[in-house]
DNA sequence: GTCTATACGCAGATAGAC
DNA sequence: GTCTATCTGCGTATAGAC
């Protein structure tokens, strides 16, 4: 059972997240959270202290959801190819936000690497929670490290490439397209 | 003969084109740019009324220097399949700057994409010169309009793909790698 | 725990002297 | 043209009442 406090923490979480991805980090500002989570200002810093705080617990939050999807999708998907393939139909799954808002990964890692006085690194460790997870795929396809890794990094160029162009011209057949093509290049390796 | 206003509007510009590109446009001051330029922010104001104003002015100024460069690929690279290649060159060539800061033209994208009130068309018709370029050279190719644009949009998804991951990791072997990569891919279409 | 009130700094923007 | 002085609003953050 969670507590009162535990509960509004989440609540706040679960709501920044979603600002920020939408937003953005920076422009989201500590009004827009709590009136979205409709709370005073006053009472959003009992339970955060600085903005720091609110954005360390977010990409914590948003790990520990990544993490989640891809244990998901390696305990119920068995081959390996299939498990790449449904990396990237994410993409097409979340087209429409793509198109809005762009990567949810991606976007944070570049506002935030720009911002001064922010630690980045936790952003990227979203990023290498994927890179990882696909080096895995490959090297069970019996490709070296080194080569799983080069692999790996080429979806996440595409992905995120995807992504940013995606959200530019707001094209969804072109991300469909790009996504496909990516699919094919996943099946001849 | 340039007036002196001519003169210290264009020192403003540039000086402010490299300040949001290695800062970004939100977390630029005019405080940073007259302090860069060694004014006074009140005169400043004199040059510029607004900051959308010096916006328009720096992605005005990319654009013509953008349109300048593909002229010149244009006059002096004969075959459409160097111009290509010269075109990911250009990245390995800016592999320092990308590492460090992104790509020029995708990172201002994404960023102004996400601020209300700005108008980020401009920005994103910086990318409409370059897949225009790029579309032109496949037509040379003798592909179809539709099919050259596929191809020259794919290009652009991995150049920014290649950017965004490039300064998120910090890695020249991966970029480089990436880049040649891509430049095979020309040679086989 | 949640609120109101408030301090403080910074950024955008203006007025007016020189 | 360039400056200093100043206004205004917003965002982060704190204090203290309930």
């Amino acid at each position: 059972m969670l507590s009162k406090a535990e509960t509004m923490r989440n609540k706040i979480v679960s709501t920044a997240d979603d600002l920020f991805y939408r937003q953005g980090f920076n422009h989201t500002s500590f009004s827009d959270i709590s009136k979205a989570v409709g709370i005073s200002r006053g009472n959003f810093y009992y339970h955060f202290k600085t903005k720091d705080d609110i954005l360390a617990a977010v990409i914590e939050s948003r790990k520990s959801g990544i993490a989640g999807m891809l244990g998901t999708w390696t305990a119920t998907i068995p081959e390996p190819k299939d498990r790449l393939i449904q990396f990237v139909d994410m993409i097409i799954g979340h087209e429409e936000n793509i198109k809005k808002y762009g990567c949810p990964v991606g976007s944070v890692c570049t506002e935030l690497i720009k911002l001064k006085n922010i630690n980045y690194s936790d952003a990227t460790e979203m990023i290498c929670l994927f890179r990882d997870w696909l080096v895995e795929q490959f090297e069970y396809l019996d490709y070296s490290t080194e080569k799983s890794e080069h692999l790996a990094m080429h979806i996440l160029t595409c992905t995120q490439g995807i992504s940013l162009m995606g959200q530019a011209f707001k094209d969804s057949a072109y991300i469909i397209r790009e996504a496909d093509d990516l699919k094919d290049w996943i099946v001849k390796q």
